[in-house]
RNA sequence: GCACCCGUAGCUCAGCUGGAUAGAGCGUCGGCUUGCGGAGCCGAAGGCCAUAGGUUCAAAUCCUGUCGGGUGUACCA
């Protein structure tokens, strides 16, 4: 429609107008376009005589049922029933078929704890994954993180500690549950962290320790006592993040690029292009200068001689490309090293120009509790990704009782995604769960009463020939699945999918009150909306990442 | 200081590539629904869209200033 109604405007009134149709309130039409204002303008004459010789152009094609000009030349239009139903079984196109996307989120860092930001990304960048994977694109999941660097360096301390020496064997004494072995990691994190600040004897040892992690790496040793406490640990970390995905119901890693493999490439890289000149010698540290471009100066390589975080994001970018060559690459991040991560790409950007604009950077403010909440992390300081996942089982308990996994990761996973991504997040634990209102759980009850209808039913779902009313809203709603799931897709924004299955229960729930299904003379006919309300619910939702079980 | 992000109903948020009366959930108030799953449906109250200007036929949306909040700003990650 949008190419009918731009090649007449060209041929006829010989300007190229992009057109939008958009979807207006439903008491203008089930479709509306203001061409005619812009065309207004450009040819200087009157909106709604020139609304007037469109709306004539519309009026021929076989689907369109009516065709009015109102208010100041808005043009909008109706379809015919059997047009509509086509739309309402539009599946989402597939732009991105053959291409190759490279999508990096979550970012753990082994040895570390997993805190609530993690879990933010992880959902979002699940959904935006199986959202671009949907629209045909081949996405590969890679995970970045500190495997090497100070934090580590305290949990070394503190495990040593806790081994009474280099000990490797007596890691053994450690219960194997994966949930236990975070948990004693994290425990020794604190240990070290809090010897880190309060003993000076320990803060030398540590930053001792430091460059041994470094060294291990650089001799690639695997044998020695501390190499073996080392990567035992680094696994543990690695096989509970697995676990932690998996009981998430995320689609799983392909890969991790941990500090320690980026760094090398990093370092290869930015000295290379220091010959180059893209990168400069300041103070004896090695940096970019961003402000010929508007941006800051960061240190890529430090006056010691050691890279910075700068140059391991170079070595990662670096790695990705040599690994995929991707079409796209997207990297979800707090929002908190948005100008760092410019500074970044404008440098690489100097030598890998194609690179940087195949890269879309999302960020994500902070995640917070509803209610000032307090927190169960130890220094009441930061918000646990277990915190998060406790909180909503905690409040489905008071709400409803029984213990149901999959409205629990489906509240969660719907709290964090209805919200346009950017900003600070507030998470309310009972509002989330809540079988009423704007949740993932109502959505998921909306789709297993949808199931349990068609279930009942005794008639065959068919086409219906003609809408009722009330059928008629809910055909609409239904047709602007595809176009919710593209434009979300295009844009990276899962919320306008959220939007859309919420505003599409919102419809059915109308349409259901005043149209009975089962036994009713056109039981046929509405169970056959009602299949496509369930299946559109299930794949929107699935497109989401989260679970639309028959039964809640 | 400079840079970036943000400021929409009591609360949490949509709407932001300019378009028709600024929407939704929660909460409040009033109806309906007690044989398709506990849900829900209809209605009311509640907004100078932070603020002052500008551009435009048209501004929550674009531009500028101001106020308020957040983040970043050289050898941390």
């Amino acid at each position: 429609m949008n190419e009918v109604i731009a090649e007449y405007i060209q041929k006829r009134l010989g300007e190229d107008v992009q057109v939008q149709l958009t979807r207006p309130e439903p008491q203008f039409g089930d479709y509306s376009t203001n061409v005619a204002l812009q065309l207004a303008k450009m040819l200087a004459r009157n909106p709604r005589e020139i609304a007037e010789e469109v709306a004539a152009s519309l009026r021929e094609n076989p689907g369109v049922k009516e065709v009015t000009i109102a208010g100041p030349g808005f043009i909008n239009l109706w379809l015919h029933d059997d047009a509509l139903l086509e739309l309402a079984t539009r599946e989402p196109a597939r732009p991105l078929e053959g291409q190759n996307v490279v999508a990096e989120y979550s970012d753990p860092n082994p040895f570390k704890v997993l805190h609530a930001g993690h879990l933010y990304t992880t959902v979002m960048g699940d959904a935006i994954s199986r959202l671009v994977e949907a629209a045909g694109a081949t996405v590969h999941r890679v995970n970045f993180g500190g495997d090497v660097g100070r934090h580590v360096a305290m949990n070394m301390w503190a495990i040593l500690q806790a081994l009474g020496g280099e000990n490797p064997e007596k890691l053994n004494d450690v219960d194997e549950d994966l949930h236990a072995r975070a948990a004693w990691l994290s425990a020794r994190y604190v240990e070290g962290n809090s010897a880190f600040e309060t003993d000076d004897s320990a803060k030398e040892a540590i930053l001792e320790l430091n460059k041994r992690v470094y060294q291990l790496h650089a001799d690639d040793d695997h044998d020695s006592a501390f190499a073996q406490i080392y990567w035992t640990c680094r696994q543990w970390s690695y096989d509970y993040f697995d676990l932690f995905y998996k009981e998430l119901q995320v689609k799983p890693f392909e890969k991790y690029y941990p500090e320690s493999v980026t760094t090398p490439t990093g370092v290869e890289t930015v000295q290379r292009e220091l010959e180059n000149g893209i990168y400069q010698t300041s103070d004896g540290a090695v940096v970019f200068k961003g402000e010929d471009y508007g941006l800051h100066t960061r240190v890529f390589i430090n006056s010691e001689g050691l890279p910075t975080y700068e140059a391991k994001d170079v070595g990662l970018i670096m790695q990705k490309w040599r690994d995929y060559h991707f079409d796209q690459s997207i990297i979800i991040t707090g929002n908190d090293i948005e100008q760092y991560m410019k500074v970044v790409q404008k440098s690489i950007e100097q030598f890998e120009p194609e690179l940087v604009a195949r890269s879309t950077h999302l960020t994500h403010g902070n995640l917070k509790l509803a209610g000032g909440k307090k927190m169960s992390s130890r220094k009441g300081t930061v918000l646990l990704a277990l915190d998060v996942l406790g909180a909503a089982r905690e409040a489905q308990a008071e709400q409803h009782g029984e213990h149901n996994e999959d409205a629990v990761l489906g509240a969660v996973k719907y709290a964090f995604l209805q919200n346009r991504i950017g900003g600070d997040i507030v998470y309310n634990p009972e509002t989330s769960v809540s079988l009423t209102g704007n949740s993932g759980p109502y959505l998921q009850y909306a789709h297993a009463r949808a199931c349990s209808i068609v279930a009942k039913a005794s008639k065959e779902a068919t086409k219906p020939t003609m809408l009722q009313e009330t059928e008629r809203a809910l055909a609409v709603k239904l047709g602007e699945y595809a176009e919710a799931v593209e434009t979300a897709t295009k844009n990276l924004m899962p919320h306008l999918l959220c939007n859309y299955l919420y505003e599409l229960a919102q419809s059915f729930n109308r349409f259901y009150e005043s149209s009975r299904i089962i036994d009713d003379e056109r039981e046929a006919e509405r169970l056959y909306l009602a299949v496509r309300y369930r299946d559109v619910l299930a794949e929107g939702l699935g497109l989401l990442g989260i679970a639309a079980p028959e039964k809640l």
